[in-house]
DNA sequence: CCAAGTGTTCGTAAATTGACGAATACACGA
DNA sequence: TCGTGTATTCGTCAATTTACGAACACTTGG
C-alpha cells in the first residue's frame, strides 16, 4: 500500500491548516472526527461523491489536522490530531470545533 | 463616497471568517491592524499592488474581521472587529491572532 | 481649477479549488 | 480465484482566487 502522507509537528502551517478548516464541508468531517475518534470514511453522512470526498480527507491529513491508519478490508481509520496540533498553535483547533459544533449542529 | 459593508454580527460565517484568515498576506494585514489600530491602508508594508491589497483588505472587512472608516484625505482607517466576532466565536481569532504573531513575527 | 495623494473598480490572466465519473489498487470472504 | 467492499488516483470541467495595470473617484493643498 501506497504510504500516506502526514506532516511532522514542526512542519505545522497556521495559514494551511486554517484553509483546511476554512471549508464547511471539511470542518464538518474534521469535528465528527473529533467527536468520534477512529471513523472510516465511509461512515460519514454526505450527499458528496467518494473521490470528492477522499480530496477533503487528503487536504485534512496533508495539512496535520488528522491521522489515517489503515483498518481492516483496505478502510481508513481517521484520528485527530487535535493535542498535536494544539502543541503548536494553542487553543486554535479547539476553539474552532468549539464554535463549529456549536453553531453547526 | 460609496459605503462599504460591513456583516452585522449575528450575520458572521465561520467559514468565512476562517478563509479570509487562510491567506497569509491577509492574516499578516490582520495582525497588524490589531497591533495598531487605525492605521490606513497605505501604511502597510508589503510587496503587493495596491489593487491586489485593496481587494485583500475588501475580504477582510465583508468577513466581519476589520471595520473600514473613512479618514482624512480619502484614506482608509482600519479598525479591528476582534471583540465582535469573539462574541460569536469565542477564542477563535484571539487564538488564531496569538499564534499568527508568536511564529511569523 | 489643477495636481498630488489615497483607494476602489474593472478587465484580464494564471493558478488553485471543488466537484464528478471512470479506472485503479488493495483486502477480504466465499 | 473471483467478486465485493473500501478508498485513491486520474482526467476533466466550472468556478473561485490571486495577482496586476489602467482607469476612475474622491479629498486636500496650492
Amino acid at each position: 500500500m501506497k504510504p500516506l502522507f502526514h506532516p511532522r509537528v514542526e512542519d505545522l502551517d497556521l495559514s494551511t491548516i486554517l484553509h483546511a478548516c476554512a471549508d464547511p464541508t471539511r470542518l464538518r468531517l474534521l469535528a465528527d472526527i473529533n467527536t468520534e475518534p477512529g471513523k472510516t470514511c465511509g461512515t460519514f453522512q454526505t450527499e458528496l461523491s467518494k473521490s470528492t470526498l477522499s480530496a477533503h480527507f487528503k487536504v485534512l491529513r496533508e495539512s496535520g489536522l488528522i491521522r489515517q491508519e489503515l483498518g481492516p478490508g483496505n478502510s481508513r481509520l481517521n484520528w485527530p490530531r487535535t493535542a498535536e496540533v494544539q502543541s503548536r498553535f494553542p487553543d486554535v483547533i479547539t476553539a474552532i470545533l468549539k464554535s463549529a459544533t456549536r453553531t453547526h449542529g
